[in-house]
DNA sequence: GTTGACCTTAGAGTAGACTCTAAGCTTATA
DNA sequence: TATAAGCTTAGAGTCTACTCTAAGGTCAAC
């Protein structure tokens, strides 16, 4: 049995953190002392690895939540539920690194057309384009599509 | 002169949002009527834009403080002002494109692995992955790496 | 028996960019 | 003149994932 800021230790998480997923549900000490210090049984430390690794992967304490309700009874569940969760996180991921290309090619298309010197701005192109709105840009577009959903 | 919601439709902002932006010391009415109304000049109008456009290449609103700073007196700033603050924003976008990158990896290994059908998730190979941990992994390499500036 | 490290809780604070509410004026139109 | 639309303010709420604080209880060691 772990005291909390053992498990912290082995997980790599705070024990601050620990109480925080606690009380959003995600990890609790299977045992409490009688002065109400957590311990944590071996199958605990193994949830928290999970939530870990899951967290680490970039899944949201949400997401995780319901990976951990499969967990605890993978005969009420199917592969399908745990691929439909990854994959919306997958469709995520790619909707935020289009979004994040298209700043990355604008970004670069300014700096491209800026000398960068100690010349004063009176004239800078990148506040030109600033100030016509003419920069290339799709972020609004995202943005859009994603609260569709 | 334009009032707070005409200023609204013509940038795609709301009223609340370029209320929030003068709190925040991004834009404000030159003018105000006898009851306190904000009148928007055409000078007003086209900083406002200037927001908006910056605001869509995703240029974080201090940021965008900063931008409207040099673009008030363009001769007391140089190019290089210009291009630091946009290279600084395109270093934080490429950090965050290679986290997501690394996750999109990982979730696209992890839906190679499991047939996502209606099998019980007994065996599914996405849960035994985050069982053990064994998930390839960069998120928080990069973290750290934020954090160290 | 006291020091110091560790534990407990409820609850507040942080960041970024809004978003909304309440309560009350103002203005244009019918 | 009445109705509705639109404006004002201060300030609270939203979201995510922590992060920290205060005030106090516990425990092993010396
Ligand atoms: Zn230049
Ligand atoms: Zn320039
Ligand atoms: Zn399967
Ligand atoms: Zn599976």
């Amino acid at each position: 049995m772990l005291k909390i800021s053992e498990l912290a230790a082995k997980t790599g998480l705070t024990a601050h953190t620990l109480r925080f997923y606690e009380k959003n549900g995600l990890i609790s000490a299977s045992n409490r002392s009688p002065a109400g210090y957590r311990y944590y049984t071996e199958s605990d430390v193994r949830r928290a690895e999970f939530v870990k690794t899951a967290r680490n992967i970039g899944f949201s304490l949400d997401d995780i939540s319901q990976l951990l309700s499969i967990r605890v009874d993978k005969t009420s569940h199917s592969c399908q539920e745990v691929t439909d969760i990854t994959r919306h996180k997958l469709d995520e991921v790619n909707e935020k690194i289009k979004e994040l290309q298209s700043m990355q090619q604008t970004l670069n298309i300014l700096l491209d057309s800026c000398c960068g010197g100690p010349e004063l701005a009176t004239q800078c192109s990148i506040m030109e384009a600033l100030d016509e709105g003419e920069v290339r840009n799709q972020r609004n577009k995202h943005k859009k599509l994603e609260k569709q959903k």
